[in-house]
DNA sequence: TCGTAGATTTAGACGTGTCTAAATTTCTTC
DNA sequence: GAAGAAATTTAGACACGTCTAAATCTACGA
């Protein structure tokens, strides 16, 4: 839509994932994206002068309409990318964030209402996230994080963030997916190990792990 | 495979297409890449550098054997996206290119290997181009141009330029395709212009037209 | 409230890839 | 072979996106 840079781009992106209702900051954008402080607010100046960000100094960042509608653009690519390497090409959940990382900045439009099609317009990638719609809305999910929950909890994982291929790994191997459900057996406050219990076994997450999947509480059966 | 720029790799390409077995010149360079000739100088100075070139001043420049391989890939790529686009999107053949110049620089390895095992390790992209082997060598094909036939030949297309998008439309308005058989029915040695007649009717070519399209002599049926 | 730790911004530099204008070399033509 | 035309290179500038080092601001604890 828009004719901004990659970098421009990846900016956007970067503070819509960060968002968390308030601003955003400097530091948590730098470490994102992997570049030092300076560079971003020398790269919020910019964003700032063109409408995509409001900026108060020393206060953070905030995505402007229009800000969050090309950020919603490239998440879109993003998530429908993902889906369709693994639908159509094979790919397994740990494979598809790298590839549709370097790829998202590069289809037309066309190319995205073609897989979005193919995909019967889907609304969830291969990781639970969802995929905004064409007007940059984001379908329902949950918030819960499994690093939040308390011990014997019974949950059923329904989101996993896709940037830690490692983690999408060790999850796969013990058979851990969305809709699985496990239990929490332990919470360890000092190191901030979580261990849970799926089927047979237990598995034991570091805080970092466990924050990154998203849960959602069994129904309670009568 | 090289870590290179997105536009050493464009100058790249652009010296390969370019390549009628002598040096390119600047001039080329700078005309296919539409940037100007000291822009295309001062990259000529750092892909020489590089060794992926070689450059006598004021002489033009060669493809070194390193050079050829990144070329190769990368045209690899683009036609191998090419005809993914057309057999598994839908795409058709005055599409593809646009949207596969944009696509042929962000993808992995991987990614290549499996569109190509899709596609049954493919030979030849939608307009008949030769696809490079992962080993940088490419299928037989002709070099005959259309704009260089005589009157009364009659020529099956075998190839057409996949850069000019409005050309491929009007071929495919006049039902011509890869395999069609024409007969030249006329010359216009001063305007250039070339005709040919295809099952009921005939098409006038300009010359650019016609030097984008490639063929064989037709086989003498005894 | 004062001082300081941590976050943020400014200052100044650098590499990439582009440009225009001017200088230089090569080619062409008489 | 010399002159002019065409191609090429050099010189110098600029925008983008990055960096480090230094300056400045904010927030928190004593």
């Amino acid at each position: 839509m828009k004719d901004l840079s990659q970098t421009m781009q990846d900016y956007l992106k970067a503070i819509a994932t960060l968002d968390r209702g308030g601003e955003v900051s400097t530091t948590d954008i730098a470490a994102a994206l992997k570049v030092s402080p300076a560079s971003v607010t020398s790269m919020i100046k910019r964003l700032a002068s063109m409408k995509l960000i409001q900026h108060k100094a020393y206060r953070g960042v905030v995505l402007t309409h229009a800000g969050r509608k090309v950020a919603m653009e490239i998440i879109r690519h993003h998530r429908l990318i993902e889906l369709y390497l693994a639908e159509a090409l094979g790919y397994t959940w740990d494979q598809v964030h790298a590839e549709a990382e370097n790829l998202e900045h590069h289809i037309s439009e066309d190319f995205e209402d073609r897989i979005a099609k193919i995909l019967g317009d889907p609304k969830y990638d291969p990781h639970g996230d969802p995929i905004p719609t064409k007007d940059g809305h984001l379908p329902p999910t949950v918030h819960d994080r499994l690093c939040d929950a308390d011990v014997d909890d019974v949950l059923i994982v329904r989101r996993v963030n896709d940037d830690d291929a490692e983690l999408l790994r060790t999850l796969t191997e013990h058979g851990i997916g969305l809709a699985t459900t496990v239990r929490v057996v332990e919470r360890d406050e000092t190191s901030g190990h979580i261990t849970i219990r799926v089927r047979r076994t237990t598995v034991r997450l570091q805080h970092s792990s466990a924050s990154r999947i998203f849960v959602e509480r069994q129904a309670v059966v009568s």
